[in-house]
Formats: structure tokens, C-alpha cells, sequence
DNA sequence: CTGCCAGGTTACCCGGTGGTAACGTCTGGC
DNA sequence: GCCAGACGTTACCACCGGGTAACCTGGCAG
């Protein structure tokens, strides 16, 4: 082994100091993706996106938002009104996170039945 | 339900069956797309995946390894040779699902100093 | 004989993730 | 008067993701 450049490591080592790992960790939940998601199209409130997403908990929906918001990727908006309203939106930041996201979201709503067949069990996928 | 269309729901409800989100469960967590990456530049053995991500267990490589078998994103070829050695490449699959997951890798690598800062503290980005 | 590399498996354990549900506030509608 | 709806916070708790480390097979090097 080593010496031989090419098959070694031509790509850079995923140390967990690298750029790809802390933002992996910032979005590789079960939840925050979909939040990503759903916020791209428009600015949604709160309630809408528990409205969207119908399985998660306030609680949850709440960490999520104030995370993205802390970590320059959402902005939350306080409307002071009657019933207090609240809008959250991407931020460019945000935006630019959240495209292979949505290119993720899409192909797979594109390729729905391949995913059903896959998930159901494992294939003798010849490559 | 129904009432006003434009302002209610323009865009699939993404419920816990939702194509996106079973895509999302398979790859979204700590170290498959990190794992997904390596393997996207070149077949590669249990070993130099060891090596590749210092930080990962044997464990952890292992089960990942083993579920994207199963789901079929991922093919293991064992040479039975003097010691026994074992390939892991992606499937076209792997491929296909892989490639927004590069996306967001080979972003973070080029706005690495961007990445830095939205990390370490929250910012007043103005949109 | 001992130890190492390759490629795992297994047992054990910890803590963070995420769920449930109650509480709080303000306002308007029945 | 009372409840609903918008927007959360908090307390409590369960689960399982993930880490550590020991163990296994088996041949080759020293």
C-alpha cells in the first residue's frame, strides 16, 4: 500500500472537522430537510407547517425553526397583531442549503415506485 | 379541507409516507452520506472507509454498510483470497440517489469559509 | 509463539433525539 | 362563560443511534 498516488486518497479525507460534515450535521436530521422544503416554495407560519407536515410536534417544529434561524438559514418574522402571527422564510443562505435538498425531494417524488420497490426489500441490483 | 386552493396547500402534504420523506429516513442521518460520497469517486474496502472517515467505528460502518445493501444503493463483493477482502461500490441506484448528496458536499467544500461562519454564531443576514 | 492486518460480530452503556401533554397568553366568536 | 386558535415553553420520559472494547477467523511476518 501507499505509495501509489490515485489509489490511495485522491479526495480529501472526511475528517469531522470538514466543511461537508459540520453542514451535514447541521441538516441531516429527520426532520429539518422537509422543513427546508416546505419553506422554499413560500414563507409559511407556524401552524401551517404543522399543518404540512402532519406528524411532527410542535416541539420538535419549534427547535428545528430556532436552530435554522440561530445557524443564518431561516428568518422568523413576528407580525404583532391581533392573534400574533409568525412567518418563517429562508434566508439566501437557506436557499442555497436547501437546493440539492429539493433536487433530493423531487427525483424522489418523480421516482416514486422505484423508492416503494426499494424500501420494501433489498434487490439483486446488477449495478 | 378544500376552501381556498393558492393560499391552503399548492404543494403535496408531505406525510409520513411521502416519497420524499422515505428517501429522506434511508439516507438522513450521521454517516450515510458521508459513506455514500466515498464510494461515489471509486469502489472501495472496508479498510480505506475506515481510514477515509477517521471518526467512524467499525460498528457504525459495518450497520450502514449492511443497509444500503439491503436497500440496494450499495454492492459487496468479497474476494475470498488469502486474507479475505471486501468491495463495497454504489449500484446506479446509489448513484442516482447520490448525486444531490455530492451537490451539497461539493458546496460546502467551496464555501467553506461561509460554512465557518453561519457554524460558529447566528447572523443578521439580511435575506 | 506472538502479533498484526483484514473484516467483522457481540455485549454493554450512555446521552441526545424526539414524543406527549399540560400550561400560558391574548382575542374573538358562539 | 367558555372554548378555539395562534404560538409557543416546559416537564417528563422512552427509545435507539452510536461509541467502546473485547472477541473471532486465518494466514503471513518476525
Amino acid at each position: 500500500m501507499s505509495a501509489s498516488p490515485g489509489i490511495d486518497d485522491p479526495r480529501p479525507v472526511y475528517g469531522p472537522r470538514s466543511p461537508a460534515r459540520r453542514v451535514l450535521d447541521l441538516i441531516a436530521d429527520k426532520w429539518t430537510p422537509i422543513i427546508l422544503y416546505c419553506l422554499s416554495g413560500r414563507t409559511h407560519r407556524f401552524s401551517e407547517l404543522e399543518r404540512q407536515i402532519p406528524d411532527i410536534s410542535k416541539k420538535m417544529l419549534t427547535q428545528v425553526l430556532r436552530r435554522l434561524e440561530t445557524h443564518g438559514l431561516v428568518r422568523r418574522t413576528v407580525h404583532e397583531g391581533v392573534p400574533v402571527r409568525t412567518d418563517y422564510a429562508l434566508t439566501s443562505l437557506g436557499h442555497r442549503i436547501h437546493e440539492p435538498v429539493a433536487l433530493l425531494c423531487e427525483w424522489a417524488l418523480a421516482h416514486e415506485d422505484d423508492i416503494e420497490a426499494v424500501i420494501r426489500r433489498r434487490e439483486g441490483d446488477p449495478a
